[in-house]
DNA sequence: CTATTTGCAAACCCTTTGCAAAAAT
DNA sequence: ATTTTTGCAAAGGGTTTGCAAATAG
């Protein structure tokens, strides 16, 4: 969806703030709050630091965007198209998306469900990858 | 193990706070580092805040304890003793164990097996858990 | 005796907050 | 015109660090 028409349906005013951190979190996989601040300082130089921490909140409880929490590391944000999950590095943070019918194979084992519900938006599991493409 | 041999086994002095440090991983489950400083005052009034952190980074590092990491909230810790995985409420930081047994049906699925690894030590889930027995 | 550990206080992040000015609708 | 949003600077909170004194082995 345009990201314009995103933040109409959430009742948001469509700042270029905002527009620029829908645009940088559709192109970029998996910023933190620095990466984001980074990029769109390329092509909005005054943009404050704290106002990217009030958007991503704001984003985060309107349902655009998601946040993926990383062991020691700055929160990852990801736009929330459809649900999906993932899997990070406990000791790089590195992280990659799972697969709807991998996230599904974990999602329908009874007892799993029992425990996380059917529920795979924000899903996210944090193991030792052995072999982390990005750690060793 | 007795806690005393496994700070030896690791080449670690056992010193009070250790010692204390672990009675409590021991008998509270996945306390974070309040609970546990509130908890060591009662019997150790004199330890300090930093000790704590620095007892309980170093007793990670020897794989005596492992992190839970949790979603805004503060760190949880587990004594490692049989690797076993953790499910924890994205919402409100709730941490449940996953047992072994519905840990490896996680694992053995191949597609996940690759991205996560065999290595099951530490692995949590982070998710929106319907009807969360502690924020619902 | 030597190396490690402790406790304190200060430093150091990162994130949030308050508020007046600016901008969106 | 009204309400929301921005940007700044300050405050806040959690964790880490440096170092001298204490302690474990």
């Amino acid at each position: 969806m345009d990201n314009l028409q995103m933040l109409k349906n959430a009742n948001l005013k469509a700042t270029p703030q905002r527009l620029a951190i829908l645009k940088v979190l559709k192109k970029h996989i998996h910023p933190n709050i620095d990466e984001l601040y980074e990029e769109i300082k390329k092509e909005n130089p005054s943009i404050s630091l704290a106002t990217v921490y009030k958007n991503l909140d704001t984003l985060v409880e309107s349902k655009i965007a998601i946040e993926i929490n990383t062991p020691n590391l700055k929160t990852k944000y990801d736009i929330y198209e459809h649900p999906h999950a993932h899997v990070v590095c406990q000791k790089c943070g590195f992280t990659q998306d799972l697969m709807d019918d991998v996230s599904n194979i974990v999602n329908h084992q009874s007892q799993l469900e029992q425990k996380i519900g059917k529920n795979i938006d924000n899903f996210s599991v944090v193991a030792t990858i052995d072999g982390c493409q990005n750690c060793s």
